[in-house]
DNA sequence: GACTTTGATGTCAGTTACTGTCAAGATGAC
DNA sequence: GTCATCTTGACAGTAACTGACATCAAAGTC
């Protein structure tokens, strides 16, 4: 009884669709690795997994959506969890505690990680690519801390915290690749944090 | 005397160069503004100057860039306002400070301006490049502020002075646009930069 | 169990962004 | 005048995408 997949709501073809949407970005990942992104091709991607490059575009939009999408339950679980503060937790707080969890989890497979991270911030259309999404979790997660602190839609507070925070994960994130994944990235969010007060501090 | 052109450092060829750029870009953001970004093809805009598709990449290396070239200046403009900051001022206010002068020369076209920050902003992929080139600028911006500072290269409070006010910016430009060019885009700049303030306060 | 419907896929043709290469014309130095 | 440099156009080629259509398998429906 364990043993049967808890089937949730995913149906089998939902299921298989996942499968392949997930073969297709591993695959990809690992050949943007060893040969660069520009250098890699969507056919080349598509024959690996043993499909074509039509049905590659069925499930990304853009060639550079394949990696995005890698880190990008990132911005949905950052939502979730910042959903899940309690509501007495001042915005920028809560933001900075969402935050953890989830270098947590990424810090789980560091080599990867830091592999993902370094395609993504030294690719110009990639990194592009990158800081597009980021402006929409920063919206959603505006969206999120304006009903949990009541703003009006002409509040820029939300926004800003949203803005903030990401400010800090974001150089945070990009120190550490540079630092080939040091051991501190958690550490380096909290000196980016007192960084960002600092700047506010001396106006 | 006077009417003889300020010859500077600009030869007769680097000129001519200027000019080809410029009726490149002018005849772009009318095509854009016309049939929308997707819907041009770089072949139109080349045509539209009299020059070859070819020529067009010679002078940007994406499409994209014809546009954010238009506001492109901004970057540059916004550093060298920012080293003209008297040095005792604070990060903050010296960034706030240098963004002023800036809004006002672009308000000078408002039609012009708010034409192309919503193509800016409404399409994928340009708004995608364009926060690409406003994280360049955010890292020149950092780089002025670490030596106003005195700041090591290991301190994050330069970048994120320099995020925070890159931020409050976009908010401010994105309601602007979204309000159909509204007279006050400095008072929201004000008001975001206060927003802020107020994020960091109430921690 | 036959029938229908739905959804995923492959194939193919076509458009467009972008690049390398080479030859031709203009410009400026001498 | 002549050589060198710079800019351009023409052409060919690659690769990212897109639309249209046929096919095949799974999932109901009766």
């Amino acid at each position: 009884m364990a043993e049967v997949p808890a089937k949730q709501c995913t149906s089998m073809a939902e299921r298989k669709r996942q499968l392949v949407r997930d073969e297709l970005s591993e695959a990809a990942v690992q050949l943007f690795a060893e040969q660069g992104f520009e250098e890699t091709t969507v056919d080349q991607i598509a024959a690996a997994v043993g499909v074509s490059s039509r049905t590659f575009f069925r499930y990304f939009k853009v060639k550079e959506d394949v990696l995005v999408e890698f880190l990008g339950h990132f911005g949905e679980q950052l939502v979730a969890e910042l959903a899940a503060r309690p509501a007495g937790e001042p915005p920028l707080t809560a933001m900075r505690q969402a935050l953890t969890p989830l270098i947590g989890l990424h810090l789980e497979h560091p080599e990867k990680t830091l592999r993902l991270t370094r395609l993504l911030l030294s690719t110009p259309t990639v990194r592009a690519r990158y800081l597009d999404h980021q402006a929409r979790w920063r919206d959603e997660l505006a969206a999120v801390l304006a009903t949990r602190t009541g703003a009006g839609p002409d509040d820029f507070r939300p926004v800003l915290t949203a803005s903030i925070a990401l400010a800090a994960f974001a150089a945070a994130q990009a120190r550490w690749a540079d630092l080939d994944g040091a051991p501190s990235f958690v550490a380096m969010l909290d000196e980016a944090f007192n960084a960002a007060r600092a700047a506010v501090q001396n106006p």
